[in-house]
DNA sequence: TCCAAAAATAGGAATAATTCGCAAAAATTC
DNA sequence: GAATTTTTGCGAATTATTCCTATTTTTGGA
């Protein structure tokens, strides 16, 4: 049964949000990077330093900074998902062969939002646009195109 | 190591392909509905009427299908994948609350995937569009429209 | 500077979704 | 209908993620 109101991605908070180590090092590295990691190149990079760090922890900070829009994830085509350090709105071009995502400086469709609330009913927040292909790199290993 | 040389959702096909029971009702099922099922759940609708039906054979023919082009997976936002038994390019409005998929006959934002050949060197061949946000049976739960 | 309360952590166990391996069954071709 | 190939059911294995809990860290105030 789902909860009659859900405010989104509002998980029932802490009194406040203490600052630690481990989830400032995620932040700091997945900031530092136009890459967007997974949770496991993340939990492998900030072992480097220390390495008493545990998965779990990886993940629930992941979560928390999500939640509080600091990150963002991006679920990819093929169900992994990748985190983003760069929260303004942006889209990606995903790769179908090396799964390298590409952010993408492209203007919204105009009117769209609009439009969907005006002639469906929905109110969207969030406009998500994936554009899947070969990257330059892929394109270029190609031998015959055809 | 990636190969040098994917062509896209192309793995090795048998010889043949052998029409069996079971993967002619999973196509059957997504042809039939706007619904956009989970694995488990077309396991559960298949069940009712094929008790031995196993998971293993669902997994393995929603994967056939897909590589064959007779439906196509769909990753959510919450990490969950869907099936689609429409093929027809189209988009999605995905609710963050019930998390209900909705298909929408949009125009695609015109001259997009040109832009992205010419200005970035890349070789789309699908544009996949989420719209996130409420339904509209969730907006109406809404206590206060602030 | 020390304390008490709250939040977060490491580590490990538990879950859930998906994949794999293989012998038996079904489909197809001849 | 026999031979060949594909597919199935079943259970085990894998993977990603979440959950549990005792311990540690952080923080704001005395
Ligand atoms: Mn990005
Ligand atoms: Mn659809
Ligand atoms: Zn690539
Ligand atoms: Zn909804």
């Amino acid at each position: 049964m789902l909860p009659v109101v859900t405010p989104i991605n509002e998980r029932a908070r802490p009194r406040r949000r203490n600052r630690t180590r481990q989830r400032q090092r995620l932040l700091e590295i997945l900031r530092s990077t136009d890459c967007h990691p997974t949770a496991a190149s993340l939990y492998e990079a900030v072992r480097v330093d220390s390495p008493r760090l545990s998965l779990g922890t990886v993940y629930r900070n992941l979560d928390v900074l999500a939640s509080d829009g600091e990150i963002e994830a991006v679920p990819c085509t093929d169900g992994a998902v990748r985190y983003d350090g760069n929260v303004e709105p942006h889209h990606h071009f995903i790769c179908d062969r090396c799964d390298e995502i590409e952010d993408l400086e492209l203007s919204l469709p105009r009117g769209l939002a609009a439009r969907l609330r005006r002639e469906h009913g929905l109110t969207p927040c969030r406009v998500r646009i994936d554009f899947s292909g070969l990257c330059r790199e892929c394109t270029d290993l190609l031998p015959n195109p055809t």
